[in-house]
DNA sequence: TCGTGTATTGACCAAATGGTCAAAAGTTTT
DNA sequence: AAAACTTTTGACCATTTGGTCAATACACGA
């Protein structure tokens, strides 16, 4: 069996096999995109040999799928935390730290993503369906309530989150550019600050 | 010789194959990155044989990088047409209008941008360090210049700039995804005046 | 219309790549 | 320690892919 086809306990070795490839396949992956990955790559980065790999997954492409669908949790988590019954802008600020800590924990979570919209989502459209999108309509139904209410500037919810999502994420997936524009590897000083003011001088009330 | 070595006048054919073949490689590595893209894709999409293909291009990754120096001039463009003698917020609102637009028109070289900065730029570091660095320096100067006279609101220049390309790009790198979001396959209607309010609010001295 | 240079292609190649498999090496259980 | 199971791997394989080349088809000026 490849793993647990049948409420099978995964034993210790299994686990920190599995995780290890998971986590090569994360370097592999977000650095070259699913063509350009290969397994012996992933191999090597895990430190296993190429049938050792195929033992733990089906093949290439459920790899990348696993780790997709893995990834897509922690991806939506700050967006779910963003809570109508706080307070507004206080909400959307913090929203905005969060992707931001994301742009600099997880640069290659988000450059996984990136490559898979890129391309098209072949492996993600569902996801997006199915997932992110109810979940996004939620979220700017709940901002658009806050612009309702006098809490916030009225701007267009939508393109309010993809323009947190979009600055944010730049941070990470065109970090090499900006590392040569700044000509400095500390990832990106002074983000916060200049996101914050940002997003405060467009939503405030007053 | 594979194109004009030395001074020949490259015939009407020539031009008009080697075009073709440009733009179904633009094609096909704007939608599967470089290694994703195979010479036989590009040859079906140009209505060329492969080994026709490599008649006029010494081979792959000449194509790819040809596309990318040519697609460069067109990307630094507005950039470039910011004019210090200008009204300050008046010039920067246009180069956000002329980034946008280009995300709209031109969505395949954002893409094709988007791939190789993702995978770290393997074959445009040279051009980045070469031709972006010193006109981004030479802007974000222009822009500092702007705000110590008063004209802008003081933010760091570097990360405006850095704001501009993703929230523009952002509409052509993830297309797929903000039409699922959006469900509308029209190109994000509604940006041009979000993305004026943001930076108006952002920049304005008042 | 013929000759010369240009364009085009079918047939190949070598390397890379995803994947298989049977056998060997380890573990664990009894 | 033997049986039974899990893990690991060397040797292969079929396909894909970038690229070559000699031969053929084509364009066009003399």
């Amino acid at each position: 069996m490849t793993a647990d086809e049948t409420t099978k306990k995964p034993s210790r070795i299994q686990q920190r096999n599995r995780s290890r490839i998971l986590d090569a396949a994360l370097d592999v992956f977000s650095a070259q995109g699913y063509r350009g990955a290969t397994l012996d790559q992933i191999a090597e980065a895990a430190g296993l040999s190429k049938p050792n790999i195929l033992y733990y997954f089906a093949g290439k492409e459920e790899i990348h799928v696993t780790l997709l669908s893995q990834t897509m949790e922690t991806w939506l988590d700050p967006l779910i935390e963003m809570n109508a019954d706080g307070e507004a802008l206080d909400e959307i600020l913090a929203y905005v730290m969060r992707k931001l800590e994301m742009a600099r924990d997880f640069p290659r979570e988000s450059r996984l993503f990136a490559n898979e919209i890129l391309q098209g989502a072949p492996r993600m459209l569902p996801h997006l369906q199915g997932d992110l999108k109810p979940l996004f309509d939620e979220k700017c139904a709940v901002i658009q309530g806050w612009m309702d209410a006098g809490k916030l500037a009225p701007v267009d919810p939508a393109h309010l989150v993809f323009s947190i999502w979009a600055t944010t994420q730049h941070y990470a997936d065109f970090a090499v550019q900006i590392s040569v524009l700044l000509d400095s590897d500390a990832p990106a000083p002074g983000a916060d600050s200049f996101l914050t003011d940002l997003f405060t001088k467009l939503l405030r009330s007053a």
